[in-house]
DNA sequence: AATATTACCCAAAACGTTTTGGAAACGCAA
DNA sequence: TTGCGTTTCCAAAACGTTTTGGGTAATATT
């Protein structure tokens, strides 16, 4: 039905041949001819075919973007979507198309994501949204694919990763804390199965040690980054150490559990009690007191992303870690 | 440098079409000899270019999802990535692939999403986070290219869409507030330029008529669907009538704004106005009060959108229109 | 014994490109 | 005349599949 390389050359009386050199810039063509072809091509409304171009120069010019299972990363959404935005606009730039893959997917036709990969001649991919615990991690570590991790630290001989400097984040988060002369700051955590969970708790520490002050492990609970759990969280520690002036919590959706909670409590913030969140959610901005939070850099995870797996793939460079700075978002919270 | 069924003809001691017919459940291959060539191709690790496949069956079972500019719809992204995660479910059961496309992504190459989908052989497209008054919309109109747009009410031969009933969401949501016996209803609309706001302005009107209230201009101040604009646009009509008991916003970040501004006028949600929303952002459920809103399904939008388009595709069926019901979600602010 | 049927198998063409290795035509120098 | 470069063009092979239209041998039917 479309038309094709033969209808053009036909039409403009030439052979296939030169119709393809006329349009790849070879120099083999007369300027004459050159003009016809590409004028009858505009009249047929000819498109070359990617497909039949993939096959012959066997490189597909794409690549994947596995975002683990769609619905099991509730609230995070909006970073996904951003990161996601990030990827595509950079990666399509750059001349690649993305084809979205999804765990779920692979699962449901009992395939792989390799194979998944392979059978579409992929020639990367980009992993978002996975947890380290997921049982798709050993294939993308394995995969001899080339791949970029987003939030996934793992470095391999065909997997590069970028994410934010979760200790650095998490200690400006609580050096900004100390420098509004907090002392028994607390800190509700991830599950410490997550990476992110152990890097943010590096860093609470770190800037203590670095105040000189002592960390006291009474004020330090675990949860699981979700709303329910900051509550249940905060009512734990507050029971504990019912002394703390501030406390930092390594998500926003944790830390709204947690504002909730303390204003049942009573508690004002950021008078009684500051409150530093994690992530920069949409919903912080609207919440009263509005939360301070320490923020990703959404978007631009997704173009050091894209960058990084065409340099792999088109300049052979080594997969590498790249690791953006967090920015401290000060509102009314703190 | 990947296996092709060749070398796995040649491993087993069989012809290509034998390896072909095996895999793809032909009649006419031996027991004995089937078993071989698949176990053969396991050791291999074969997988069947989908490319090649495309380029010979003339079908390349993938779709387009095109996203409008990317960057163009701030707090929209939850929308966006919950009827994108349907969109991609659905479809991937389908067994359908999906390139993701945005019109950035056009215009940097300057070429149409036309020229976009037809290079790339794409089956179908699926438009979405698009206005009205894009200049792309033209060409998704009188496009030949089977289409299904999310929230864009055109319907032309190859074209269909789905959306929510926005007159009838409104319509529930003024209902809503006349059941607790408001009279005196304010209305924060957006932009008239934008289909959503005609519909939903018919709706709030329907709901007064049915009634016996008769509507009133007064009570009626249009707006730009963001906070800052809500914010205004309620300032001006408390203004104007400082005797309304209840207002009901076009969006959730509107009533976000509108909550501020009362809140800092004095007046108590909802004892002294109540408000309502439309959107059902994540948000709402945060601030206190937290916001009564009407919702649309957007993951089950997207469902929808996918099974439109594969109907249209593989059974020939007829492009419609489909109208998903919005749902009341009922929280403090009412 | 001859013929029809069945069960397996395969060669070759086709899909729409790119690229290689010339060929034809021409001008120019020997 | 011959030989040689240029310029402009093209035939054919290749990419990895699917599918058509057989073919061969064994078995069943007459």
């Amino acid at each position: 039905m479309p038309v094709t390389i033969r209808d053009v050359a036909r039409a403009a009386g030439v052979s296939i041949t030169t119709v393809s050199h006329a349009f790849n810039g070879y120099e083999d063509v007369g300027d004459e001819t050159k003009k016809r072809v590409l004028q009858v091509a505009k009249d047929l409304n000819y498109r070359p075919s990617r497909v039949a171009r993939s096959l012959v120069l066997q490189q597909t010019q794409s690549v994947g973007l596995l975002i683990s299972d769609f619905n099991a990363n509730p609230g995070s959404n909006h970073f996904l979507f951003d990161v996601l935005a990030g990827i595509h606009n950079r990666l399509a730039e750059l001349g690649y198309d993305v084809t979205l893959l999804s765990t779920t997917t692979a699962r449901q036709q009992l395939i792989s994501y390799i194979d998944f990969c392979t059978e579409r001649r992929l020639e990367g991919v980009i992993v978002m949204g996975m947890r380290m615990d997921d049982p798709y991690m050993q294939e993308v570590a394995d995969a001899s694919l080339v791949s970029v991790g987003i939030d996934l630290p793992i470095l391999s001989r065909h997997c590069g990763y970028v994410m934010t400097d979760n200790v650095g984040g998490a200690k400006q988060g609580v050096k900004h804390l100390l420098s509004k002369n907090h002392r028994r700051i607390g800190f509700v955590n991830g599950h410490l199965h997550a990476v992110v969970s152990i890097d943010r708790l590096r860093g609470y520490e770190d800037a203590l040690q670095d105040e000189g002050i002592a960390v006291d492990p009474e004020l330090i609970v675990h949860s699981d980054f979700l709303v329910e759990g900051g509550e249940k969280a905060t009512a734990a520690l507050l029971e504990r150490r019912p002394d703390v002036t501030a406390i930092f919590y390594a998500s926003d959706l944790m830390a709204l559990g947690g504002m909730r909670h303390l204003q049942k409590a009573g508690r004002r913030i950021p008078e009684d009690v500051a409150v530093v969140g994690y992530d920069n959610v949409d919903v912080g901005q609207w919440v009263v007191p509005a939360l301070t939070t320490v923020g990703q850099k959404r978007y631009e995870m997704g173009t050091s992303a894209a960058e990084m797996l065409v340099g792999m793939l088109q300049r052979k460079e080594e997969p590498r870690a790249c690791v953006l700075q967090a920015e401290m978002v000060i509102r009314q919270s703190s």
